[in-house]
Parts: C-alpha cells; sequence; structure tokens
RNA sequence: UCCUUCUUAGCUCAGCUGGUUAGAGCACAUGACUGUUAAUCAUGGGGUCCUUGGUUCGAGUCCAAGAGAGGGAGCCA
C-alpha cells in the first residue's frame, strides 16, 4: 500500500508521488497551509495552495491538527531551506485518522508528564532518532559476534535458583513453585559454551532493585557472551573490539541521528585508541586522588567541577533577570514575549538540574575521599573515575569478597577475583562487567555456602566442573547503558521504548 | 530502607514578609495575514492552588501528617 517514502525522496524529484503519515507540525497563513508529514522514515514539509487546490481540500488542509494521520499527493521539488532538501507541493490532502487536542506540545515538558505520555513521545524527533540508534546498536552487536564465530544461544527466563541472592529477584508463581524472573542468563551461558564454544546470549533481564536514579531499570536487555578457553585478558580484548566495533557502526550508519540528537562524537571517535587497562589497586589510588591521571586528578577536577556548576548557576540567574527585566519593558512584540517567556522556562530547568549537582558532588567529594580499600565502587565512585578519560576504561582484579562467587580467583594472588569492569567516559560508569570463571569445584562450593545459597540448585553448575571444566570468561553488557551513553542521554529511561523501573509499570 | 528537592490552567512556570474577583506564555477555539521552519496580530473558553487536619479575623502562601514525582546513597548492567 505505501509505495513512497520520505527517506527516498531524492530518487523523485521533479515526479508526483503519495506520502501517508501523520501531520508533526502545521503552520498557516491565508492561502496556504504548511503541514510538516513524518512517516516514520524521515520528515517532510508539504504545502497546500489555496490556488492549486481548491476551496474544498484547502478546508480539508485547514482542518489537519497536530498528529492527525493522513494522505497527501503531490510534486515533488528540490528546495535547500528544508531539512532533507526537499518539499511537497500537494494537489491532494486526505484525512485519515482525526487528532483533537494532541498532548505534547512543541516546547519544554516536565519528565513526569512525558513518562506518562511516552506512546505519544516515542513519535518525536528525538526519540525517533534515539530508537534507530539503539536498533543500529543491536544489529552490530549481532553482526560482531556471528562475524566473530559465536553463536547467539538464550538462557531461560523463569529459574529457580538465584545467581546472586534473592533480595533483587521479582517472584512468580510456576505451577505452584516459586520461579524468579532471570537476573542474567551466565551460568546457563557457561553450560552453553562448553557444548558450542563461543555463544552469546541476548534477551531480557530483571532486577527489583529500589532504585531511583538515572541509571537503573527494572527491566533491561543484556547481552551475554560466554567463551570456552578464554582467560581473563582474551576476555578483555573481546570486550575492547567488540565495543569499538559497535561504537564504529554507530558512528557510521547515525550520522543523521547523532546530529538531532545533538550529540558531540568527538570523544566517541576516541574508540580508535586503546582502552586504559587499570587494576583495582590503581583505580582506588586514582578515586582517593593520590594518582593522576593525564595531568588530571580526580579530587581536585571534582572540587573544580563544583565551582564551575556554580559558577553556571550564577550566570543563569543573571540571564534570567535580565529576560525578566527586558519582558517588563513595554511594547515587546507578543512572539518576542513568548520567545524570552520559553528561554526563561528552560534556564529555570537548567538551574534546577545545577542545583541537583551542587547537592550531589560535595557527597561525592567525600565518598572518593574516604573511600575505603576493598570496597566496591559505588556509582559516584565510578562517574569521578571516568570524567578524566576519553575513553571507555577497564578495571580488573577486585577483591574477591565484593564480587559473584563464580569468579576465578587470581592465581598470582588470592586476594583477588578475575573480574573486570568496564566504565564509559563522560561519567557514565559501568556498562559492562565480567571475568574468567572459577573452574576448580572446591572454591566454588566453599564460595556458594559462604554466599548462603541453596547448594541443592547449583547442583547442575557444579557438573559443568566434574565433567571436562576448561579455563572460560565471559562478560555483560546493559544493552540500555551502552545506548545511554552512545547518546549521552541524561537518563537510562529514553533509551528503551517503554522502560520498566521502580514506581513506572504504565504505559 | 535512608537522605534531599518538588507538587498552582491541558503543558511550562510566576504569585515578595499571610490581605479584595489567582496571573503569563504555549496549546486549543474564532477571525485577520501569499512561504512559514518553537518569534505575525486580535478576541475567547479554561483553576477543589496534590489530599486531610491545624494556627489565624483571613491560608496558594505558615505548621503537621499522608499521597505522588525528580535526584542521590545502598545494590547493580
Amino acid at each position: 500500500m505505501q509505495k513512497y517514502l520520505i527517506k527516498d525522496l531524492a530518487k523523485y524529484e521533479g515526479q508526483d508521488v503519495t506520502l501517508m503519515g501523520w501531520a508533526s507540525n502545521k503552520r498557516e497563513s491565508k492561502g496556504l497551509v504548511f503541514i510538516v508529514l513524518r512517516d516514520g522514515t524521515g520528515w517532510c514539509q508539504c504545502v497546500v495552495s489555496l490556488e492549486t487546490v481548491g476551496e474544498n481540500l484547502f478546508e480539508e488542509a485547514r482542518k489537519v491538527s497536530l498528529e492527525s494521520s493522513l494522505t497527501i499527493s503531490g510534486k515533488i521539488i528540490k528546495d535547500e531551506r528544508q531539512m532533507g532538501g526537499f518539499e511537497l507541493q500537494a494537489t491532494s490532502v486526505t484525512l485519515i485518522g482525526e487528532s483533537i487536542e494532541y498532548p505534547i506540545a512543541n516546547k519544554e515538558h516536565g519528565v513526569d508528564f512525558l513518562m506518562d505520555k511516552r506512546h505519544l513521545w516515542l513519535r518525536t524527533q528525538r526519540q525517533w532518532a534515539i530508537m534507530r540508534i539503539r536498533n543500529q546498536i543491536i544489529f552490530a552487536i549481532h553482526k560482531f559476534f556471528q562475524e566473530e564465530g559465536f553463536v547467539q544461544m538464550d538462557a531461560p527466563l523463569f529459574t529457580g535458583n538465584a545467581c546472586e541472592g534473592t533480595s533483587n529477584l521479582f517472584e512468580t508463581d510456576f505451577y505452584g513453585d516459586t520461579a524468579y524472573l532471570s537476573q542474567s542468563g551466565q551460568l546457563y551461558g557457561e553450560a552453553m559454551a562448553f557444548s558450542l564454544g563461543k555463544i552469546y546470549t541476548f534477551g531480557p533481564t530483571f532486577r527489583a532493585e529500589k532504585s531511583k536514579t538515572r541509571r537503573h531499570l527494572s527491566e533491561f536487555w543484556m547481552i551475554e557472551p560466554e567463551m570456552a578457553f578464554y582467560d581473563i585478558f582474551d576476555n578483555m580484548n573481546l570486550i575492547e573490539n567488540f565495543l569499538r566495533y559497535v561504537t564504529t557502526e554507530v558512528l557510521q550508519n547515525c550520522e543523521k541521528e547523532l546530529v538531532i540528537i545533538g550529540r558531540d562524537t568527538s570523544i566517541l571517535k576516541n574508540i580508535s585508541k586503546p582502552f586504559p587497562r587499570l587494576s583495582y589497586d590503581e583505580a582506588v589510588k586514582i578515586i582517593k586522588g593520590e594518582q593522576d591521571v593525564n595531568g588530571k586528578n580526580a579530587i581536585t577536577s571534582l572540587e573544580e567541577e563544583l565551582k564551575m556548576v556554580q559558577a553556571r548557576m550564577q550566570a543563569i540567574k543573571e540571564e534570567i533577570l535580565q529576560r525578566e527585566e527586558k519582558l517588563k519593558v513595554p511594547g515587546m512584540k507578543k512572539g518576542e514575549i513568548g520567545f524570552n517567556q520559553a528561554q526563561i522556562d528552560k534556564l529555570k530547568q537548567e538551574l534546577a538540574d545545577c542545583e541537583e549537582q551542587e547537592r550531589n558532588i560535595p557527597q561525592w567529594l567525600n565518598s572518593a575521599r574516604n573511600f575505603e580499600y576493598g570496597n566496591d565502587f559505588g556509582g559516584s565512585d565510578e562517574t569521578v573515575i571516568t570524567r578524566l578519560f576519553d575513553v571507555p576504561i577497564m578495571v580488573y582484579n577486585w577483591p574477591h569478597a565484593v564480587k559473584a562467587f563464580y569468579l576465578k580467583r587470581d592465581p598470582a594472588d588470592s586476594r583477588f577475583a578475575r573480574g573486570v569492569d568496564v566504565l564509559a567516559p563522560e561519567g557514565y560508569g559501568e556498562i559492562v562487567g565480567g571475568g574468567e570463571r572459577e573452574t576448580d569445584e572446591k572454591l566454588l562450593i566453599e564460595k556458594i555456602k559462604e554466599h548462603e545459597l541453596p547448594m541443592e540448585a547449583f547442583e547442575w553448575y557444579l557438573d559443568l566442573r566434574r565433567y571436562g571444566t576448561v579455563p572460560h570468561a565471559g562478560f555483560g553488557l546493559g544493552l540500555e547503558r551502552l545506548v545511554t551513553w552512545l547518546c549521552k542521554l541524561p537518563h537510562v529511561r529514553e533509551s528503551i521504548p517503554f522502560p520498566r523501573m521502580y514506581g513506572r509499570l504504565l504505559p
């Protein structure tokens, strides 16, 4: 039915076509109506002129409201002023579905409102671009692993055993038994790797963490490769190649989308540089400010950041005052008043964000200064350290006590486990967690007891050590966190079509 | 679970130390304007100021409790 797509307009220059879509914007003056049509592949301005279409059709076009659906036929004309470079001069307009009082206006909205209207919010250009980048990332992930000889093999979503404790699992009824929604397919991944060699899972994951932060979701998509005959260093090489591949694909294929969301791609282009690999010991020194990175110190640069935030707040306050003074002067045009008002609203939102930061940074400074050797990194510690780098960093060899039971004890120093976390730059923090797996059955049993996990649930897992164990490793990538970083989003909730998070089940 | 900020029109926000009928812009409706890209002009409709209780001659404004939301800690990808 749909023959002509907006993305292909260049092919149809000078021809008559019929476009089908939704009116994303409309402006009108006497004798002319401008409808910006979107069809999912792009946006195109359509001009309806009274002279060309006549009284009746013109009235129809005038009735078109925001997000009503319609069919427009007409000739494609080159017009450099337009996004995409073309516009359509309409010969006919047919309304398909009307749209009365569309709630999302062409202006700033609050998050709560937009989240309630997520099903409509997705229609905006920015969300369109993010979803296309998400799609490109997913495609690139599959391409990478398939080209590297991995087999996609998925783990079950209902599980009878808790991988790392039950406190953050969703409980459900499975024919009278308690089942949990999977929070990781990793243990199954190990079993699959011992059959197919190199595998990856790609599926949803559920965590009942009552977290309300910009990087947590209750339901998110995770990619978990697992490889037989890989040690932690092979694993780190793979992670680095993988992230570089996916990022490069996005840079190459999503140029237009990155422009729409205003992403500064210079940092993403650094992906070709090697990722720094820091041992836990080094990373702790950097967090505590005892060691500089590229001449930058974690503590002092955070203090500077705080000062910058405060200076910015002062500047915003002054600009708001200035604009408010301007508004008081009589005789300003109505349109200019509206523009200034919109600017003030925008500035106020930025001010609120700055105030938030002004409250948070001292807490982060405090926790960085008082970081206790041996602890796991908190969200703020990750932020503190990744601000110093312009590429992802890998932190490996963690104190075994703070990490999962299945990680391999470092043969060289038994205080450590061979885990690796990848932290994205620009303050985004952990996007990948992985490591080499423990192969020693006795050590595993010890760990399971130490974590007070039910031994009988892990019998099958221990079989993997009893029947031909080999060195193996793997990692888990949080898809939404990668999307969030690559798009530099302020919050993970924009990286998935319908986010599920603490306190959010609708729409 | 804890800390912190917030809740006034469909949306984004004003509303000073409590004081007549609660304001603006956007959106919407009607009309005017031959080309607009969130900036043309006029007019108009639209509010249980989150809820409950208290202080007061008088509460959107002060106090208390509750509900909802934002951000952070813990936990994590």
